[in-house]
DNA sequence: CGTGTAAGGAATTCTGACACG
DNA sequence: CGTGTAAGGAATTCTGACACG
């Protein structure tokens, strides 16, 4: 009836600190490193959705294993782990780039 | 991977308001006339799923058409609106009660 | 580079209650 | 019965910055 559930940006950042035991201050800074692009309401607080949850924790891995952000940034292009995206739109644009640049 | 989005009780009640339409002080309403069941953290803060988004939508046209929430609920339980429930946990349990009581 | 923390302010949420009807 | 509102407090979130490394 409405969108995907996974996409939408309903999530508060305390929310996603808990559920993905990152600390605020990490989802902040992922998020000034393009790792993350969470919506805004209109007084400027974060809304994620589900699928930035999923992509935190892949982050949080990642950064486990000592990757750092902008390693971790061409990783995500490279390898489209943002399903999500991919999945429900814009899916002809991004398979255009792939026979493009791959 | 998670539980199933649809189900996560992790939406704020400001955010549930703006997607229902309905004021907070409506959905704290069907709250305390048991027509919906947030969980709460730590701290008391109500947390919503998408779920209960739909239950509420559907309470909200319930509410239009003049319905008071005692009928809200014996339809509720009625029909098993909540399908989420009744589509991933305790099935058993909710059939064997529909096999007693209808 | 990645993350912690104290700082000050703005916005959120909570409960119990009074109001109207 | 259903919902608005003012009240006071507690907890959240935001940004920019300093700290360490």
């Amino acid at each position: 009836m409405e969108d995907s559930y996974k996409l939408k940006k309903v999530i508060s950042i305390g929310t996603v600190s808990e559920i993905t035991g990152l600390s605020v201050r990490q989802i902040r800074y992922y998020e000034e490193r393009n790792l993350v692009e969470p919506d805004r309401t209109s007084k400027g607080t974060r809304k994620y959705s589900f699928s930035d949850i999923e992509q935190l924790m892949i982050i949080a891995n990642q950064r486990e294993e000592g990757v750092q952000t902008t390693e971790i940034l061409r990783e995500l292009r490279k390898q489209g782990s943002n399903q999500s995206v991919r999945n429900n739109m814009i899916r002809g644009q991004i398979n255009a780039q792939f026979n493009k640049k791959n």
